[in-house]
DNA sequence: ATTATCTATAGATCTATAGATAATGC
DNA sequence: ATTATCTATAGATCTATAGATAATGC
């Protein structure tokens, strides 16, 4: 049942598509090779003519989860170029946003299980975070150019804490508070003022 | 080779001691119980004599480094109370504490696998963000206990947002320049005026 | 006699590889 | 002929249990 190259190219984008919902979702560890390739139609040993080993998918699917963040935060700043501060914020602290983390931000789906991870995984994902921060720091307007930088750091911070700390905990109303302090103190842009 | 009751006793305190420290370190997948108890100095087998399970021991050591937290936090606020709030936060945001993963703190350790984990444990996280989250809203001066509140949650965000980024980002320079900006942001207190 | 701990192992799971298969593309 | 994929399995690891051992405490 062989393929052609351009099919086969394909079928690796849709592991690294898979693979990169599912580390959100699950962990890197929740996940194995073999399930990640019977969800992209395939089978286990077919997973090893596409990538070294299961760390290589891992630097893949960060990528790529990452370059999906970069994306949405530079339209959504295009889109509304007034706002694109509050704009990026406020549409990373909707509760769609913290009830579906296989298609969310990856720093706050795996950020301390990226800390654990091997150098390329790492790198890979502290591009993607440089990335993410020069796009909301020319989202905040005037002032110095250090002085943005170092308020879409803070905020970046606070984003990814109240997500992560929304997630983690176990009583709805208690999730629900600490999304809404997380958008009154980072959604609107005045801690970025 | 039995031991006293005494003895079991502080031996379970110590599994849960070794146990949180590794979780912390190495995730929950990272570290497995012969490891655990090779580390207590006791035997695989013995595990199952202090707990029902490997779950059941997550629980606990989650509870135990929760408490070990709210702990240090009450005496930073105690030692110094007219700046108790910038006492907490900047003692978190410190390299020690980035560097420190498996003494430092459970949010910032493990929050998105907490997201991951079974009821009881979720259960146990939960209760130890709220007491930490009392600890930190009594250390703010002044305002509406409903405004302390809100400024203590999007305060304990912005901190373990900043320890998770800084820890992830293989840059040592740039994980540097991110604790600053957390520091800047929350460490002083000026978030929380 | 009770029980905390130890030795040994069952059973499940996971990564990675080896060799076979079958469709593509020179 | 090349190569993308499949079947089958080796080898490692991990949780949990069963049965044996030996020191405590009534």
């Amino acid at each position: 049942m062989r393929v052609s190259r351009e099919q086969a190219a394909k079928n690796r984008e849709r592991i690294i598509d898979v693979a990169s919902r599912e580390f959100r979702e699950k962990g890197f560890d929740g996940i194995g090779v073999a399930d990640v390739m019977k969800s992209a139609g395939l089978t286990h040993g077919g997973f090893y003519g596409h990538f070294a080993s299961k760390d290589d998918l891992i630097a893949e699917a960060c990528a790529a989860s990452m370059d999906r963040s970069a994306e949405k935060w530079s339209k959504l700043a295009e889109t509304s170029p007034d706002e694109a501060f509050a704009a990026i914020t406020s549409s990373y602290l909707l509760k769609a946003h913290r009830d579906n983390k296989a298609s969310g931000c990856t720093m706050a789906a795996l950020a301390p299980d990226i800390a654990r991870q091997s150098g390329p995984v790492r790198k890979r994902f502290s591009e993607g975070t440089r990335t993410l921060l020069d796009i909301l720091a020319k989202a905040i307007p005037g002032q110095s150019e250090e002085s943005r930088r170092e308020k879409a750091l803070a905020t970046m911070a606070g984003l990814v804490g109240t997500l992560v700390l929304s997630r983690a905990v176990d009583d709805p109303e208690f999730a629900d508070e600490i999304l809404k302090a997380g958008q009154a103190a980072f959604g609107s842009g005045e801690t970025a003022e």
